[in-house]
DNA sequence: ATTTTTCTGTTGCAAAAACAACAAATTATT
DNA sequence: AATAATTTGTTGTTTTTGCAACAGAAAAAT
């Protein structure tokens, strides 16, 4: 995600402003937080990388979302209506700033620096989430593995203003995250590079045109 | 979409209280609003239903979005990253309140009764927007069109307070909205009356413990 | 009231994806 | 540095989905 304002700059001077809020470090595969019940939870990613992950009946991992640098999250974005319990997970060493919604709809007692700055921008911040997600549906509604990692490739291509880019993800993980089969997915991937669609080194992409 | 304060008689009170605003009737299948370069449009279904569209190079129909009474959409929810326009299109008799999301987040000059209060209940409409798009996501993540309508169902049913249920769609819509081939989809829902998973009688389901 | 259009329901067949199982390569861990 | 764990890459087989084509029902238009 890429704000129009440096939501990065923004945190790091203001971070310790407010006692309200607090830091914590997770290493890989910890567990960030839980959705629950309604908590008035809001998160920032400030390093690292960590998923929004669900377990369905049937054992299949579900990557709802991906969350990088400066990434917002929490419960107050995802009202639950399974009963399928939803859990961040540290991809790596990340560390996270809390704090309370409360804080930011209603103004914080603590007559701080970091709260009425953040309010102001959450609007902002929120309708980047909606853009996310609203992508992310686009994906997803993609008929064949093809043709979801092709606009996945697309999209990371016009993110990086490059035709050659990084995947964000292991391989297995992107599977998950495009809610596909992992070796049908490997099986595609050969097939574009056959058909000159794309070269792949890694993890490193770049999009030929066929 | 059901709110925690009424925003259809919000919207009843204030919508005359600003010049700034304006409401348009949209006869079935025209074309609400599209979605091409960055505008401040934010709109509000006030009577009817209407479909954000895209149209992909296969000529396939994609429903992105479903919108009933009291709805909010509009480009400010949705950066364009893909070359394919997007459309909402009525789907019958609608009427849609057009303002701009300048006067909300700024303050609108024109000292209405308005823009304020709706300023205020802002962030309340995109943080339910935001989990509609989530449970979109988790729907549209599901390996089988099976899941997929069991899923859908099961969402109907919980927001209805009741195991009957009308799907406010189509058939043909469902399968666009799902994300699904529309005879295949027809297949499934005869195996899962087959099965005793449901019952159906037009577009009246009923879920059955199994 | 009749015609036209859209929607529902079905089916055979082809194509695509999932499943399963394994070897090789890479990355963590001790 | 050696071992364990995870990820990548591959392929045969089964299952699911998409495509195509059509008939009947329902809804909309004239």
């Amino acid at each position: 995600m890429s704000y129009n304002f440096d939501i990065g700059a923004f945190i790091e001077n203001f971070r310790n402003s407010c006692s309200r809020t607090y830091e914590k470090t997770f290493s890989k595969n910890e567990v960030v937080t839980s959705y629950i019940r309604k908590r008035q939870q809001v998160c920032i990613l400030l390093e690292g990388s960590a998923d929004l992950v669900r377990y369905d009946r049937n054992g299949n991992r579900i990557i709802i979302d991906h969350f990088s640098k400066n990434d917002i999250f929490g419960e107050v974005f995802y009202n639950i209506t399974t009963n399928n319990e939803l859990f961040v997970e540290a991809k790596q060493k990340s560390t996270v700033l809390f704090y309370s919604y409360d804080n930011i709809a209603s103004n914080c007692k603590n007559n701080c620096d970091f709260h009425p700055t953040l309010s102001k921008y959450f609007n902002e911040l929120i309708l980047y989430k909606i853009t996310d997600l609203n992508m992310r549906i686009e994906l997803l509604s993609k008929r064949s593995i093809r043709e979801k990692l092709l606009s996945y490739f697309n999209l990371l291509s016009t993110k990086k203003f490059s035709k050659s880019f990084t995947i964000p993800f292991s391989l297995t993980d992107l599977a998950d995250y495009l809610s596909v089969d992992r070796s049908a997915m490997m099986r595609e991937l050969k097939l574009l590079k056959e058909e000159g669609f794309i070269t792949k080194t890694g993890n490193q992409i770049t999009l030929l045109q066929h």
